[in-house]
DNA sequence: ACACCTCGTAACTAATACAGTTACGTGAAT
DNA sequence: ATTCACGTAACTGTATTAGTTACGAGGTGT
């Protein structure tokens, strides 16, 4: 399987959408992520379905954001996405009753939720408009570029 | 992809071998995991290369450990499997360029290091030996089991 | 009314990585 | 010599995201 990039790639229209200002149709956003329409709509779905944006049909159509990027943070769009599965590791099941399997899976699992735990709530403390707003900041960079170019 | 269970695999595989205490077989590893020796000795050919494991081929031979449990690790047998990938979430690489996609993808990476760091300490603070002995304790279920049952 | 635009979605294919299987070779014990 | 057991290549199965094609539904503008 490739990676899971949704979230990632999510976060990255988001706050394209909010520097744009108006509609912008999935050809367009398509565009950004060098992929197709149809994937950007069905990434998109989950985020209209839990309100974070709405999308108009026909002419001048497209989608929109439904919230400030200040009252949306990473969490909010994992799970918009459907909580994904975070780890590519998981935990055998080859004989349920033995003991030795349940005590490593026992182990194994009470490290891993608690990373879980840890990475969900950080996740939980960034807001996009944070994320934003951020960015603009000079850090390493030169700052002569404009803060909304397209790509 | 289905998820990766070879390191859950591995120390079940691990503390079964330290109980029975003598040379065991890929056939019948691969009896206790429910899968084919092939899996096994795949699996186990990096855990002899980081010098965790002996095999001995012919009559009488298989696998044996070659060190304590106490010695051991789960971060070691996690490295000595290759270090696999912990996350199923990744970052997007579209454009690059984009210091939007650029700051979204340092903030998941800040975030998603974290965490991995986290659970690999935790790994390295847990020893096979450990885990062995944790097990044989009464917890919620009646202690009237051999510790030695070979699945 | 009609053309056109844009989302919505089904269905199929591609890519990737672990898991499973078959086949065959190598080395050791009896 | 035979048998046992590891070592490994090569191929298939499976699950999941990503990409593509095709078509339908619902709005906008003339």
């Amino acid at each position: 399987m490739p990676t899971d990039t949704r979230l990632s790639r999510m976060l990255h229209v988001l706050i394209h959408m909010d520097h744009i200002g108006r509609a912008v149709t999935s050809e367009t956003i398509g565009r950004m992520l060098e992929t197709n329409p149809v994937v950007v709509r069905r990434t998109m779905a989950g985020l209209k379905a839990a309100g974070f944006l709405t999308s108009v049909k026909g002419h001048g159509g497209g989608w929109a954001l439904a919230k400030s990027l200040d009252d949306v943070t990473l969490r909010d769009i994992h799970q918009a996405l459907g909580s994904p599965k975070v780890f590519a590791i998981g935990l055998a099941d080859d004989d349920p009753r033995c003991r030795i399997e349940q005590a490593v899976n026992a182990a194994l699992k009470d490290v891993m939720d608690d990373a879980e735990q840890r990475l969900l709530t950080r996740f939980g403390e960034v807001t996009l408009g944070a994320l934003s707003r951020d960015m603009s900041l000079p850090a390493t960079q030169p700052s002569s570029q404009s803060a909304v170019s397209l790509t």
